[in-house]
DNA sequence: CGCGTTGATGTAACCGGTTACATCCGGCTC
DNA sequence: GAGCCGGATGTAACCGGTTACATCAACGCG
């Protein structure tokens, strides 16, 4: 691994000749930089990203602070995978490298510095950060230390930071709307748990809707799970045992929707003569299990490019964070309303 | 960002002993070391890693190759995440940092060399290679650099690297036999891409374990797809025109299982009366697509700590790179056969 | 008492880059 | 011809750690 002293001797010029090739080759003649690239070549040289990093302060990595929930370890949401390879791809064309962080691990630190910690350790450049809603204060604190972040499908602001969602209530709307001109009249929903933000914003829209159109929404028609699919069964269960029965069903996260339709087909009921399921996500499952859930579909490539960008603008040194985004819903429409 | 010299001076040491501290404990007397302690917890110090793996060449770090064939750009095995989410908190637990190395982008480079550059650059002390099987020369590039390196699901060997699959043979046997077991005696197999080895090993367990059974396996009755779920429809399509029809069939991969399956209900016949279906992954769809999938599983959570362990017995120097590991698999039943 | 040993600490070189500032030189203007 | 300008390059300090080696005091021992 020769160095930048090397391939400067082997050229007969300085140091900082060498390093001005690579880094302002517009101020070093022509003949010169050709010169340098040669021997450069000929060595192998690269230069050493810690030297370079230990001067400049810029790491060209971005931080993924992501699964910070010790309660729920390998937290996973669907999306995830569709959103990492957009995000790395999305980097990897400017240059710039992702690295998955683990919390600091120095035994009697105070959680809240451990990523942190592990952030500034690395002159990480920025941080995005992919967490289940919680709002956990090991992730407020990057807020506070004003590192450069953009968080995903959480509405994290600040002076440095800016977020990326998903246009929940839209979503929650089409939902509604798309079953309401359905003809139903009676509908019912499975919400996310309450404190986060996608469940309350999903269920805000859909009630809007209701509302607009006249309809009712009781609350016994409103049943609260947990996003995973078993709380979908169970939600679905209670609602199965309301009478007069609703005639349809929007769950706010697809894997929900697949447990209600399990709790639907084991009550004998037929999908959607019955009851109607309307979805939220379009995970991979949604298109495949008979007769197809009706969903209303997040941009998981756009949350991955929209969140480069955004990283990318605030360490070319915008003084402000950029503004945050909602990507667009749209419904899709499956056999299963 | 205060340093070590910062630290040094306020507690009226060397550097060298602050240093110390932090790295050999035990040579420092117990209350020069409590001393530093509370001055570096005073001005919030913390070591800069780039100074760090400058100084040693160590980083910490261990790179991620990943989906380095543009040909088939987001190649998603569905395991990824499962497994990176393993392979994250076992490598988090050691204090390791995972990066997600974008290939070195220097125009007019060879491509082979683009990866190992990442690496060299950044120093990062080991790789974790997950490829689609094809044999990247980016990749191989690697391990003749003697980079400590593992793949997974991917026979990669050498001086420096050691390897994880799955029992695929044992995989390919389970599930003959289970459809042998269930009475049927005319099976078909839907095969992975024949360069890769997955699917050369799949079908070479699944015909071992017929041949011994002393049932015959016709080439028309192995056809061969992608991986990929509409291959398996394809594929499935041609075994129906198959006189007489298979009983049974064996899809190397459950998104082609899935596939097959769709195939099968529009052909007007039933899953498993008319014809049974067995997997291999068991991915999530597989529970959920009625009337469930009898599937393969392999190890997705294996994978990723016995990758973790495998690079972390590399860092700690050992002489010769780990033995390969092989994960079991295992029939997990269900209502397709 | 002199000497080797051991434990704790300091000194300073080194890792491999970047960059502010200085220097040099040829060409232009007046 | 003096003075100025600007382009190309060199010098050397600096980023923040690690570590080989030197130093020194205290101790045990013959």
């Amino acid at each position: 691994m020769s160095s930048i002293r090397e391939v400067a001797r082997r050229s007969g010029v300085s140091v900082a000749t060498v390093s001005r090739v690579f880094n302002a080759p517009e101020v070093v003649s022509q003949r010169t930089r050709q010169l340098v690239l040669a021997t450069a070549a000929e060595v192998g040289y690269l230069p050493n990203e810690s030297a370079r990093t230990l001067a400049t302060k810029k790491s060209h990595m971005v931080g993924l602070v992501w699964d910070t929930d010790h309660r729920r370890p390998g937290w996973r949401h669907p999306f995830f995978q569709d959103i990492l390879v957009a995000l790395k791809s999305a980097l990897s064309a400017h240059g710039l490298h992702l690295l998955m962080l683990a919390p600091d691990q120095t035994p009697g630190l105070d959680d809240r510095q451990r990523f942190l910690r592990a952030v500034q350790r690395h002159s990480v450049d920025g941080v995005v950060i992919i967490d289940n809603g919680s709002r956990d204060p090991a992730v407020l604190a990057l807020v506070d230390a004003a590192v450069p972040c953009v968080a995903l499908d959480l509405r994290f602001t600040g002076p440095t930071c800016t977020h990326i969602t998903s246009d929940n209530a839209g979503g929650g709307r089409l939902a509604a709307t798309h079953l309401i001109e359905r003809g139903h009249r009676h509908l019912a929903t499975i919400t996310g748990p309450p404190p986060t933000l996608p469940a309350a914003e999903r269920l805000a829209g859909f009630r809007d809707a209701l509302t607009e159109a006249g309809l009712p929404l009781a609350d016994d028609d409103v049943v609260a799970g947990d996003f995973y699919l078993d709380s979908g069964y169970a939600a679905m269960q209670r609602l199965l045992a309301r009478d007069p029965r609703p005639t349809a069903v929007f769950a706010a996260g697809d894997e929900m929707a697949v447990g209600a339709m399990k709790a639907i087909h084991e009550a004998g009921l037929r999908i959607p003569a019955d009851i109607a399921v309307v979805g939220f996500d379009d995970i991979e499952v949604a298109a495949l299990i008979p007769p197809g859930l009706t969903t209303v579909t997040q941009d998981k490539t756009g949350f991955g490019t929209a969140a480069a960008e955004a990283v990318m603008t605030m360490l070319h040194g915008a003084a402000t964070p950029p503004a945050p985004t909602t990507l667009p819903t749209t419904l899709v429409v499956r056999g299963s309303t």
